[in-house]
DNA sequence: TATGAATGAGAGTTCATTCAT
DNA sequence: AATGAATGAACTCTCATTCAT
């Protein structure tokens, strides 16, 4: 019997378990930061100060661990999609979003990691079910008042969010807010400029793609 | 080191050599755009029809056969950067730069792992060294021409490419001509746009950061 | 130790134990049976609905368990024997063991892998003092009556229950009856048949080399 | 690139690579005899004085270990079939293989767990697919000539064979030929003998049961 | 010089057993 | 007394790198 992870609510775990859970989490997240999610369990289970066993008492496996640590983080950025969604003016309701989003990239290498796809697919597909109409209401809101151009699209949005991601994740700690330089071109490109050459993704084309991205890389933190 | 210098018809070992070198690369190049960087060295030599102590001959380290790559690849990047550089109308000049390096790495998943930072930094730096002037002269007389706003500057350039780079990575094959529709979008930043809130990175900066960044994800390629 | 001996009215305690016990054994038993003796010490806790402490409450391993409930079929064996032993017809006696040993057998592979010797030698050493007398007064009685060769001993009737339970260990669901074909064969031999060209093995040899089978086999459920 | 196995004849493997796939098959052998086959991959690479990695370049695995040790004296099993179908008496070809392949397997523990199951099954159904042809021949054989009863199939060759297996199993070191003892028996059984009340397993029915029989067992070979 | 065999640290994972609650 | 959390050794397998042939 393993991976208590979503306990119905049955018993509320032991004070201690409690107390070795976070300790996990804990090490995990600056383990994580500081080498990414190639770590091993081992490691992490050691700066947690406890047996591997335990850790994989708490998490069934690596990515259990990572899930559970950014499970928040995901929270978090599908309420600002909510939020943004539901924004007195879409655009700004866009912005907010965009700007939030890359804001919390920025401030956690793993966070970036695990939005930019070195996960397990099918939790991720779970992630995109809840992401995904929060930003189609903000793309369609934003046509509607006449703010973002017709011809774009929910992946755009996507898109968008992980170039950001990108720029945050290699320029890091030295120059972490500079993807708010390059926010302002994107934005433009959804709100005007000239005519886009290539038709977006659709969406499930985007989804396998980047389950197969993932996959890939999952590889490498599964190991 | 046996009688070396002067070999005087018996040159032949050393044209063994190079087309060993060559057919190394071509393999790492195949096996790496299959199956990413986390190929085995093995994998690779055996594609090459080789053993993998020949790969070893050829090159210190599964790095120095990335770079190896990576250095090609980068000799034709940096091509494209100095016709760029002197095309008869600056802005083409630009855009004709930006798409060919995305084409390039569209083409070629361990091109683009490579290129977005799987590597030795200090190679990295004399790349950057050869690629900043010619890209520097793009950005001035775009400038000069009035097609390029004022504060842009070369990391911007180096940025660009970034995103563009991500979106390939992440579309893969699935929609591998995607990165054209957000091009337009980043040209126009750079051209008009909106004001940029936040100053580019100092070039050292960004070298530094991105320097870190690869000395991260090469763990991955030094396993 | 606190207020030992002598508990007035307060012994539901007691019960509970012998409950918990019975339940183990239960649970042992039908997990033995549906995964054989490498299943977990903690499924067959779980699946009696208690702790796994508490399992080692009452057995210091998985070992004693596992004795535990070969104790209470070997019970049932030993009961067989004696039964057989006092039949009114000694060979029907014999059948009837034999028939009843191997029955019991089918329709339990933990129960099959235990008397097959997956098992602590000690306690088989004392269940054997056990099974052996009922089954010598089987074998006298029937050569007494003229129904069994002169020259068969007791360890043949363990052999012979052993074979049986080979077959039937091997067919398992599929055929759970086959053994049936192969018991008169083997009473025939008991009874008439050529000659055995090798004589028996006396008792305590056969003893000490089911000892070291046991001893190998369990390492297995020790783990 | 793994387990060489089954090199079609490519370039003949070095020599001291043949000396150390040798030495690890030495080394399997006395580990396997010594503490059956569950013991680790890792002991046995140190018995031959070897590193793990070694072991895993000769086997793929385990299984592919035991295989390879095991092969050979599969052969012979075969070859002793082949043999005992073709002996001018029928009945003396089935009693010649019975007593062949009980003595092989008296002399090899790991032989014998091999046969009875602990292995791939897979393979094993090769084995079975070479050994059921001749088997098959001799009843047939036997029967025409009026020396085995006519209700008797393949399937009882292959128990018996299993039986008796058991009995040197059992017996070990401590009484080597006690299965001596009970081949006539079974010979009878085969032979004469009161009628069997059951009717023998189809064949595909046995394989199908000693192929579930064999995964379970296998289990404990693989971790 | 080229080869590929050998190495061994390390990763993920399981489970018998102990011990704090 | 019961629980189940914690432990850590053990196991299988991989792969970058070295070295004998």
């Amino acid at each position: 019997m393993t991976a208590p992870t979503d306990r119905p609510a049955s018993r509320p775990l032991r004070k201690d378990a409690v107390r070795n859970r976070a300790l996990l989490i804990d090490a995990a997240r600056e383990v994580f930061a500081d080498r990414g999610l190639e770590a091993s369990l081992d490691d992490i289970a050691h700066r947690a100060g406890l047996g591997v066993g335990t850790a994989y008492r708490h998490f069934a496996n690596k990515h259990e661990l990572a899930e559970a640590i950014f499970a928040e983080a995901i929270d978090r950025v599908i309420e600002l999609a909510e939020h943004g969604a539901e924004a007195p003016d879409p655009w700004t309701g866009i912005v907010t979003f965009l700007e939030g989003t890359a804001e919390m990239q920025t401030a956690d290498r793993g966070l970036r990691e695990v939005l930019m796809g070195v996960h397990d697919p099918e939790r991720m597909e779970r992630v995109n079910d809840r992401l995904s109409p929060p930003m189609r209401r903000m793309i369609e809101r934003g046509k509607q008042a006449g703010q973002i151009r017709p011809d774009v699209e929910v992946t755009d949005l996507g898109i968008v969010v992980l170039m950001l991601c990108t720029v945050a994740d290699v320029t890091g700690d030295a120059a972490p807010d500079l993807w708010r330089r390059y926010l302002p071109m994107l934005l433009d490109g959804l709100r005007t400029g000239t005519d886009l050459p290539v038709p977006p993704v659709p969406e499930d084309v985007l989804r396998k793609a980047m389950d197969s991205h993932k996959r890939r890389l999952a590889k490498l933190s599964q190991r």
